[in-house]
DNA sequence: CGTTTAATTGAAAAGTATCAAAGGATGTGG
DNA sequence: CCACATCCTTTGATACTTTTCAATTAAACG
């Protein structure tokens, strides 16, 4: 793939600080490979053990763990600009599926050279390592959103912290986004009953603040969905500072 | 505090790749501070912004995160050898806190140091840093214990998690563990009612699997244990690898 | 030995899952 | 353009799980 620009992943990183000019070349030094996916593909299987990398391009993607009860519960979303695979660099053998939550185009770097750029340039390993770090603080959230929040206030979280996140990546328009998933695939990310969710979906839409028809998310009034939500964006992490 | 030797890290390190003498060194180096807390301390407050790295050398360890509604979660368990405060290092500001979920003893070394180290030895970088991952790893079972497992197999899953993250570091012997947490630290590490934790460990009990009784923790019977949680241990990495 | 904290129990209320079925939207082939 | 199939959303009713409230018992501590 001839002059790859990780776009996506520039506006992730310099959300959180700046990048050098050497630093984004290295990151476009990389010999970026890019595949497409459908929805509901499977993009990095469960035990596979990567060699490359992965960042996603464009689409929606997810992390799903399949439990012996024949349940699934997908533990994390991600968006574009999300360098959804640097676990398995660091891991060696996933623990987990990723797949695609929508048409996914993904870009591979293989894991040798990004071990390379982040020895070369250690401010930039620190940032791509902080993306785990986000992940992980992330998870932490979705851990208290699932112990200890009723169902109404965790969507409303779920939509609070997707929406951010597709923000900064200008996904978001006019106070609304694209969010191309079922409710099926919604009570599997907040481990409710399908049911259920379509129960607390409507419940959600009822308080008014926000439109949420087909694939398209309305925030009608951003503070007291937050409010509802008790949604506090620090750990998302979106102050541009030296790391 | 001379000549600190952080022990428990070496193994916590050691069982995922082989450090070098200088990679050794360089740990020993670093201007380790020890101080000790007692049962409930706060180590960490939220929304500090620490300077310096934790590692837990003894005792047990929290991050616990505190909801607008009252409620709490505990969102990871720490034990020896755990470099509970890298997360700092690459996010800055803390969006939860680090208490001792009984007396405890903290080394600290700072941010600044810990960054030289990594960039100096980049692999110990790497080692470090997926310590961060395999936190994050954790975490995305605990998410799929809280969505999709009953309580009973997710307490069985704790235990499990910690009867081999504790082993690590050699803090089991003859298949017991002390486990000095409440059953309302428990509950609130598991997100359910005190009353439900209570009556969901009488029945991990009743299934003749574990003994648990006070802060002692025996398993008898850890295969059964393992299969009734659906536990696979992939996802704690315990593999020696080049990484 | 009294005081405090933790563990345990019972019963009622609230919340959630499951089952079964009916609408709605979309896409395909005739 | 219609008939049909499929997938997703929505609804109602019932069974089950979990929380909450209110006590009681047990253990730890000065």
């Amino acid at each position: 793939m001839e002059n790859f620009i990780p776009e996506a992943l520039f506006s992730m990183l310099e959300r959180r600080d700046e990048l050098s000019v050497a630093e984004r070349k290295a990151l476009e030094s990389l010999s970026w490979r890019q595949r497409s996916y459908g929805d509901g593909d499977e993009i990095i299987p469960e035990r596979s053990e990567p060699t490359e990398s992965c960042l996603l391009v464009e689409g929606l993607a997810a992390r799903s763990r399949q439990l012996a009860n024949g349940n699934r519960q997908l533990t994390a979303v991600h968006v574009p600009g999300d360098f959804v695979d640097l676990h398995g660099l660091l891991l060696k053998v996933m623990d987990h599926a990723v797949m695609a939550l929508a048409p996914c185009r993904m870009a591979f770097a293989p894991h040798s050279e990004v071990r390379r750029i982040a020895a070369e340039f250690p401010h930039l390993g620190r940032l791509l390592f902080m993306t785990v770090a986000i992940d992980a603080a992330i998870q932490r959230n979705w851990i208290a959103c699932m112990g200890r929040m009723d169902p109404l206030r965790h969507i409303a979280y779920l939509v609070c912290e997707v929406y951010c996140r597709l923000d900064v990546v200008g996904q978001v328009k006019d106070r609304a986004f694209d969010f191309p998933v079922t409710q099926s695939e919604v009570a599997d990310l907040v481990g409710l009953s399908i049911v259920h969710t379509n129960r607390t979906i409507q419940e959600l839409r009822a308080s008014g603040h926000v439109t949420w028809q087909g694939n398209q998310v309305i925030v009608h009034d951003w503070d007291g969905l937050a409010r509802l939500a008790d949604f506090d964006p620090t750990y998302l992490n979106l102050v541009r500072r030296p790391r």
